[in-house]
DNA sequence: GCCTAACCGAGACGGTACGTCACGTCTTTTA
DNA sequence: TAAAAGACGTGACGTACCGTCTCGGTTAGGC
């Protein structure tokens, strides 16, 4: 399920030629392989996407209603799958969260597309809230249902603001991932921060039955 | 202090016409009422920017190399002065430091400027080097200096990160301000910050005198 | 058949949307127009000529690499109809010729194009060429045809150099049209100077046998 | 004796720093060797010939009021002497006459400047009239006078125009110096316009006493 | 031996035009 | 009807000159 649609599918049996698939997914994958050949962003004009892709530029108009829209696509593609939750206990759960968004910051494919790509939606509030809704909110659903649980089950205390607690974690990794990409995000970073976090905002006795 | 250069100043006297300090201020009030008008920031041309500032695009030119390095002396230029210290104590201090973060978040001049032209450095990484350099590591100190302080004091574990600490507080502050623009900031929020995460960082026993 | 070109047409059954002759029309009668409405030739820009023909820039650069490329076709497209020989004797025609030459220099249509645009294109040897190729020479071996005829009749001594006798005739009226523009160029022109030249290009005695 | 002249020299006894005569003779020479090195006219700029001549923008405006006025002076100053007349009969004279601008319209200083300076002036009535009654002029004058001496001394009939006379003598060897200057221009070629034209307009019988 | 006005070089200034590129739309042919 | 190709009007890009305007620094008289 993509954004892609602007057509005229109006309605009925779907006449004429159908829209090919092929076409779409050359697309995408002409965006990623030129940002991964390093071409900075603000030279992935529509021209230079149809021209690798070996497409049309108004069949890129026909999917997408511009570049903004089309990233939000390439955004999605290039996302990696939710991690795995092990579910032995909140603290392993948000460890294993913290790990997956350290990993995109480092310098690999969803890395390329992030740094950039990211910020080039901002200027549209239209683009940056389909971005939003498609992309960042799912994921940040995943850890709000970490916290819920935890805070059920005590490991967290029972007063604590959970928006607050989830940007309490995600902010400080996201801080170096995205700001300071050429920092180091080392190994260890997601369990210290989950700890150094955890530690205020556990119950004040007994945490683990 | 600017960016502003690109010039010959090979050495000597300063021979030639000397570059017109009014001229320079014309051209950053020129883009702040653009941005404050609400131009959307795709639509800020050099071209426009000359316009509005009654200045040959060659002026521009002549001292910048391009949007983005025009953009950090933007940024230099709407950044708010440092806020002012209590110095009473650790906390008031951070309280402070995140309360001026929060009222950046909010829809003002810097905000309407910060959330887009912010986003639009980062397509050159040189660009989002100067931009570190002189204007977010200087007020980064900051905050650095007031948790060395702190932990001096006692306010701080003496096995604390600093580096992460600062991130704990400035992350979920920025997260809001940053990637959720459109999101509450309360006036409380930074006080709430401060204190959740200097629960889990305060010595473990008899934190104040 | 217009100098116009620079396109990719490489071969094959002409892909992609054609291009429009409308265009190419309007973009002419635009220069046209201009000159004729007195617009110095130095007031002349690409810009210019595109806003007046209410087309794009590029889609001039598509057609002619440059202003005076451009101007050749507009010489050609101004360039009045050869004229009707009469055929009744050489000094007849040369008459006739010389006569459409005069009326060339006096100030209409194609004087105002030609005094000036002439002149510029003289600033490229590869227009120049063109110019000469496409246009001049084309005149010129009219004037030379008539000779030849003229030398056969025994209108002509036979030891006459053709070339030179062509410059004899065009080469006076030429000087007034072309460098004393303000001068009169009186109705009796051409025929004065075809006698007062064929005085000493005729046979000694008996011209016709 | 120049064009060169805006200054502000209003009256009195010339006060403050006399213009640099050599200045002058700088910015002319700087011009014709730009020229000479096969510099295309279209590249001539102001700014071009102040760097080349080692001199300020202001110092050419100062004495010229633009590229036109400047390549009056240039093209005066090109002007080779005037030929000596021999004036043992007007057909002697004009053969050295024609033979004069035949060597001009060979590759050489004055020609290379001649071939576009001259086209370049055309563009300012005011500056072809400056250019006419400064150098083109004086020069024809000097045509004028061996044809009144010859009608004088019978060389020429008494009822040939003499304006039209010197276009027939001028036109044929300028129709191919300046317009074709890619043609031969063989030795001979004065000699064989001066007596091809003059078979017609010497009298009847008995041309000398 | 100053004073002062005009010169000089350099280069900034507001403009205009250059020739190129990308935008998003349109018009072709071919499938 | 989709698709590739590419022309179209629009407008920004960054550069080069235009002719004017400061700058600091000469360079001559006239006092």
């Amino acid at each position: 399920m993509t954004l892609a649609d602007s057509g005229p599918r109006s309605a009925g049996p779907a006449r004429g030629r159908p829209r090919s698939e092929a076409v779409e997914i050359a697309i995408l994958e002409g965006v990623m392989k030129l940002l991964e050949d390093g071409v900075p962003l603000a030279e992935l004009s529509i021209e230079r996407i149809a021209r690798t892709a070996g497409v049309g530029k108004a069949t890129i108009y026909r999917r997408w209603n511009g570049k903004e829209e089309l990233f939000v696509d390439v955004m999605r593609a290039a996302e990696p799958p939710d991690p795995e939750l092990p579910g032995t206990s909140m603290r392993d759960d948000l460890i294993v969260l913290l790990e997956a968004l350290r990993r995109r910051g480092l310098k690999n494919r969803s890395s390329a597309i992030m740094h950039n790509v990211h910020a080039q939606m901002k200027s549209s509030p239209r683009i940056w809230n389909a971005y939003h809704t498609n992309v960042v909110n799912p994921r940040r659903e995943l850890g709000m249902e970490v916290l819920r649980r935890g805070q059920r089950n005590g490991e967290l205390r029972a007063d604590v603001d959970l928006e607050l607690a989830n940007d309490m974690f995600t902010g400080p990794m996201l801080l170096r991932a995205v700001l300071r990409p050429d920092s180091e995000l080392p190994e260890g970073l997601a369990e210290q921060i989950v700890d150094e976090v955890l530690a205020g905002l556990r119950p004040v006795s007994s945490p683990e039955p």
